[in-house]
RNA sequence: GUGGUUGUAGCUCAGCUGGUUAGAGCGCUGGUUUGUGGCACCAGAGGUCGCCGGUUCGAACCCGGUCUCCCACCCCA
């Protein structure tokens, strides 16, 4: 039998010790703001029927989700002529589990399963890998981390000052400070659509508009004249797109060029209800911008949407989200409307790294490793060993009776401070010699003053 | 799904127009030092040059295929 080389699915990864570290600080603060604004924690499955996923994320969506073939002879139920018919036929007889493409689709699942139990406004977080079968690159991964909250049942805009919040207390407690939450509101592009003459059409209108940053002014004429928007709604667009100054002006700005659009007016009022709430709450405007061309894909938010960006790094969005109607509509529950947004873990750890933002302690090692040299030390170690642990000091004993030096290299590539040496005369004296690895000064003391000694 | 790119030691990479036994740095193991790490010096282990086929007296190098990695597009976190 040959031995093959090991390798990792396209798109996947290991997460080390250090990145689990620093993985675990970013996921921890997350995890403690969203239970600081009385968000709930929520798991679903890995997997999913794919009756559930399919036809919620569009055509492309659907290519993209990861299936579960059938266990046992999947192809039992398979005859010539589905082969013959192509994929689509075939793939339902094949494969009844996919695995969860994003959070919010088993969420809404959840909700209507559990319609009688949950009192609304509900709100939950949920912070699980999602699977996504799309070629990887940059910042872009097959398998990764979402941590979405949403809140359901309400139509309060207090929920879009909460995401706000709780977006700008993540980033200062993980010392991201040049960023900026871009924010819009679908209702201003369906304003946008009607104004320039091309109503119901908002949906291409942000899928173009969108790309605006990445690829220009020209560009997306181009692209606009290409999915038919007439040259006068094009030239009608214009002035939005050069469009800047303070959220104050810009909203100013939307009223007067959306003022015959009921729709487009009841989007800025929102905006400007959002920051009014936001000065309320005590809460700077710093860090907030108010983006008219901001679309976002996504074709199920119908309000609010948000997205945050790092300036100065190369990684795309690493949050966003936004405001629906009708969550839970295809599942045949109506009226759940809800607010939502989602951090990239794996994208804020890349941002992270790529800043230099994170300490440079290793915060969860070993404080103490008890070295010895030999088996009498060794034992004499194992007690020593409970006292710490039961103090709560993080310690290890060395397993092996070997040589000094090789306990001694361990502790300083595992970056431990304390090092216990523990020979022959501190167990006839039932002392321990602590030695602080990063000077290497050295003390014995006796077993009973050791905690003390340690913790200080 | 489309286009491009990469593959040589555990890691980062050299390797000339095809020419004997494929190299370096880092890391690893051992030693200088039998109760003391980092630094230094010395020694050592470690490679089917992604895989398969072809051209050639001869291939890490040229050609074809295949896999893989990464990057861009589409789309997205």
């Amino acid at each position: 039998m040959s031995i093959q080389k090991p390798s990792l699915p396209k798109g996947t990864r290991d997460f080390g010790p250090l990145q689990m570290a620093r993985r675990n600080f970013i996921l921890d603060t997350i995890k403690d703001t969203f239970k600081l604004f009385g968000f709930q924690q929520l798991e679903t499955p890995s997997m999913e029927n794919l009756s559930t996923l399919t036809g919620k994320y569009g055509d492309e969506g659907d290519q993209l989700l990861f299936k579960i073939l059938n266990s046992g002879n999947y192809l039992k139920d398979v005859e010539a002529t589905d082969l013959e018919k192509g994929t689509a036929h075939v793939l339902p007889k094949v494969s009844e589990k996919g695995l969860r493409y994003d959070l919010t689709v088993p969420f809404a699942r959840y909700v209507v399963m559990n319609r009688n139990e949950i009192t609304f406004p509900f709100k939950r977080f949920q912070i699980q890998p999602v699977w996504r079968a799309d070629r990887p690159q940059k910042g872009r991964y097959r398998e990764f981390y979402q941590c979405d909250a949403d809140v359901v049942g309400t139509d309060s805009l207090l929920c879009e000052v909460e995401i706000l919040l709780m977006i700008k207390r993540v980033f200062a407690q993980l010392g991201i400070s040049d960023y900026s939450v871009k924010v819009n509101n679908r209702k201003i592009l369906t304003g946008l659509s009607e104004v320039i003459g091309e109503q119901g059409r908002e949906g291409e209108l942000c899928v173009a508009i969108d790309k605006l940053d990445k690829i220009g002014w020209e560009k997306v004429q181009e692209e606009l004249a290409q999915r038919n928007f007439s040259a006068d709604a094009v030239k009608k667009l214009e002035p939005i797109i050069g469009v800047n100054g303070s959220n104050e002006e810009k909203l100013a700005f939307l009223k007067s060029f959306l003022s015959t659009s009921e729709v487009g007016l009841q989007g800025v009022q929102e905006l400007e209800e959002v920051t009014r709430l936001l000065t309320i709450y005590g809460e700077s405007q710093e860090h907030l911008d108010v983006d008219v061309v901001l679309a976002r894909g996504l074709s199920y938010y119908t309000g609010a949407i948000f997205e945050v960006k790092v300036n100065n790094v190369s990684i795309g969005s690493v949050s966003g989200g936004g405001r629906y109607d009708n969550l839970t509509g295809v599942f045949g529950l109506d009226g759940v409307s809800g607010v939502g947004f989602s951090f990239g873990v794996d994208r804020i750890y890349d941002v992270m790294d790529e800043l230099g933002l994170f300490p440079q302690e290793n915060l969860d090692q070993t404080k103490v490793l008890i070295c010895h040299f030999d088996q009498a030390g060794f034992e004499y170690g194992l007690k020593v060993l409970q006292l710490l642990r039961e103090a709560g000091i993080r310690s290890e004993l060395f397993p092996d009776v070997t040589k000094f030096k090789k306990q001694l290299t361990y502790a300083d590539k595992k970056n431990v401070p304390y090092v216990l040496v523990l020979g022959d005369d501190e167990l006839v004296n039932q002392t321990a010699t602590i030695k602080h690895m990063a000077s290497g000064k050295q003390e014995t003391v006796a077993l009973g003053a050791l905690i003390e000694q340690i913790l200080e």
